[in-house]
DNA sequence: CGAATTTGACCCGCGC
DNA sequence: GCGCGGGTCAAATTCG
């Protein structure tokens, strides 16, 4: 996520501009002489300033936790109101017209931050309204998530909030990373299946495919609490490592409508900054990442 | 030690 | 029937 992601809509404090000892710091350094007050306060004000980055790096890592839970949360929830919505429409067209099979409803799905990195997803859309008919195959759910993510490795996971078993990996014939197969955790009592694969044309995508429906509650974390202060949970911890996140952009123009995705961008927006503890945290958050961006960029 | 993953075998539909 | 490609099973293996 880069910064104008968010600024778009988020009232927030981007800018960071924190530490006004900066520019005193930086006056130490006219004139090639430094003395030794001047080390020791050069010094210790590096302590302080390695101390903050502690602490705001742990503090954009909790955030960015919760962002990724939060995503989780409303991609399951998307996907469960989807659900509903096609057994309504289900129901009333198996009452009005029995003859006329709906074709499998194809709902395409965002996601936006999985796997260490968030970043956002793109649509691809054959929205085609082949209405097939083949066996009375009415109730097969499929929902098709196309997930960005930046592990270019064999990792084949997509975070969705779900537990998964799986149970095969397949080459396939068109596509050189294999295809995963999973489960449902809960199963038998839970029929849900779900194919990953790496996209052909983009590795950096994974595809997802859902088929099924959960009749079970979203194991996913309750307790993480985002109503807490920002300013309270300043545990500093010493072995901290400082939040490695990749900065990079979104080239994917050409097949990434983005008026979807800042539709969905205002959509999550609306729902978050009603809590004002959220945008504070998330102000903090960005510049953390910021502060971070910095002095990567200068080491 | 039980659960989850791996991975080759197996199955099944489809085109020839 | 045969081969092929996608999907699943299950024994072996690894993992927590
Ligand atoms: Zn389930």
């Amino acid at each position: 996520m880069d910064s104008t992601w968010v600024g778009t809509s988020l009232d927030l404090n981007v800018n960071p501009l924190w530490h006004k000892e900066e520019v005193g710091l930086k006056r130490e350094f006219d004139g090639d002489y430094v003395d030794f007050e001047g080390k020791l306060l050069i010094k210790r004000e590096t302590g302080n300033l390695v101390e903050e980055l502690h602490r705001i790096s742990n503090e954009n890592k909790k955030l960015t936790e919760m962002l990724t839970t939060l995503c989780e949360n409303y991609n399951a929830l998307h996907s469960h109101y989807m659900d509903l919505v096609s057994k309504n429409s289900e129901n009333e067209l198996s009452q009005s017209k029995k003859r006329k099979t709906e074709c499998e409803e194809y709902s395409n799905i965002m996601i936006n931050s999985l796997n260490g990195n968030t970043e956002s997803s793109s649509t691809d859309e054959d929205h085609h309204q082949s209405c097939q008919r083949p066996k009375d195959n009415v109730k097969t759910h499929v929902s098709r998530i196309y997930v960005r993510t930046e592990s270019a490795d064999k990792s084949l996971i997509v975070k969705d909030g779900y537990q998964w078993r799986k149970y095969g990996q397949k080459v396939t014939r068109d596509n050189p990373s294999p295809r995963a197969y999973f489960k449902c955790s809960f199963a038998p009592s839970c029929p849900v299946k779900k194919k990953v694969q790496r996209s052909a044309e983009d590795p950096s995508i994974l595809v997802a495919t859902y088929e099924g429906e959960h009749n079970h509650m979203h194991p996913s974390r309750p307790e993480l609490l985002l109503g807490s202060s920002p300013t309270s949970n300043l545990t500093s911890d010493p072995t901290a490592a400082p939040m490695r996140s990749t900065v990079k952009s979104v080239q994917k123009s050409e097949e990434a409508p983005a008026a979807i995705q800042q539709l969905l961008v205002q959509k999550m927006a609306s729902s978050l900054t009603r809590d004002p503890n959220f945008t504070a945290a998330l102000a903090a958050a960005i510049s953390g990442r910021y502060l971070d961006q910095t002095r990567i960029e200068k080491c």
